[in-house]
DNA sequence: TGATACAACTGGTCAGACCAGTTATGGGAA
DNA sequence: TTCCCATAACTGGTCTGACCAGTTGTATCA
């Protein structure tokens, strides 16, 4: 049996593609809930149970007296006004995470994997030329994402998945610098090299060297253990 | 001003304590709606915005007519029967953050972090003296809270939040072997000294041997980089 | 003994009320 | 005219009490 959706569940698909169609962007204000309810035609009751949801997402943003805004994606973890320290905290992250991830890809990548990278390296080459930053931003996060599920630990793909958006935003961050623009490019190529080749170490240190790479393109410093 | 605590917030933070400190596992059933708002002392309908809020999250799931119940935190995530499995891919997944963490931690902790950190190990002790394993892992589990906190980076707590029920849960695992009990106990103390003493690579070290201890006590292993 | 019907649960949803903050507005005072 | 402040009209936060729709245990009847 095909249990049936509940109602908070449908509005809180419903305010989604609200959200969406209609372009809000962080900080804009969703309607207010006698009015959102009365549009969607459920009660006030349930429509808080949706925003609880959306909010726990950390999509909304409600506060008493004001409204219900869409969050900013920084928002959800703690304050933090200077920019540059958020994405330092983000490459530290990534500076943990993603090193272990290609160790481990390198011994559990299989052939289909393999072929996702280099395309994805393809995409990020063509992106390039045609001067499309964005789907070259688009193709660098998949070959990450492509390393994530090759790792064959769902677990990793899970730590990072709150935290994507925030990583993406960063990832375009060294694209600023038309200079170094292809030096990302061949990074990935000497990394998915090692993969292609079995080499942990070889893939977790270029991996490393990637990240910190990264860093130092965006202009970012940060500690390290 | 400080922003006062909503009733839904309250009431999930409780709900959480409820789960741990009962040590509800997955599948266990929580109290029903009114009995529970009850207890709380707050109406079910602010009673189910908590509900909502811990489903999104993944720590509950509610089902209608029969009840709501701590969820298994393998739901949401790739199929994986086997036990041993899963149990490896949350060591791997620790050996990947834990140490890196421990490293930051020992460069950034306060006063304050020792004095919590030192506590954890008093209360982990003194529940061993007591035969109190629940006590112990939960002591065990704050210890590592702590130096999550104490690396001075959110994203490596927002990143072990949604799997924390599982690490939690094989933390226990090893305390199953009662002969190597206090293993454990040394290996925090010896971690504690590393932060401590402001020394990241004593304290990644550590950790690394911790991490790969516990899994050899669980009689776990897996692959790494 | 076994099947069935009922009672007592469970969560899902609603309407309507009231409180506590926030904000816009309009009328006075300077 | 300009500025300030009281107030009205919002906003979300919370509660009560009701009813519906599933699930489950139980007692009754064949």
């Amino acid at each position: 049996m095909t249990r049936t959706e509940t109602a908070p569940e449908r509005a809180a698909r419903a305010i989604r593609n609200l959200i969406k169609s209609n372009g809000l962007g962080p900080g804009d204000s969703l309607p207010a809930q006698r009015e959102l309810a009365a549009t969607l035609g459920i009660s006030r009751a349930s429509l808080r149970e949706a925003l609880a949801t959306l909010e726990a997402m950390g999509l909304i943003r409600v506060q008493a007296g004001k409204g219900a805004y869409v969050a900013d994606p920084h928002d959800g973890m703690p304050r933090d006004d200077n920019q540059k320290r958020q994405a330092a905290q983000v490459y530290q992250f990534r500076l943990a995470i993603e090193p272990y991830v290609a160790g481990l890809a390198a011994q559990a990548r299989t052939r289909d994997h393999l072929i996702a990278l280099q395309r994805s390296i393809d995409d990020m080459q063509t992106a390039f030329e045609a001067d499309d930053l964005i789907t070259a931003a688009n193709a660098d996060t998949e070959f990450h994402e492509i390393l994530l599920s090759a790792s064959g630990n769902p677990l990793f793909a899970a730590a990072i998945f709150p935290t994507a958006q925030t990583i993406h935003e960063n990832q375009m961050l060294p694209f600023a610098n038309a200079a170094a623009i292809k030096a990302p490019l061949r990074e990935h190529e000497q990394i998915l090299r090692y993969v292609r080749d079995r080499n942990p170490s070889g893939a977790r240190d270029a991996m490393h060297f990637h990240v910190l790479s990264a860093a130092t393109r965006a202009n970012i410093a940060f500690l390290r253990p």
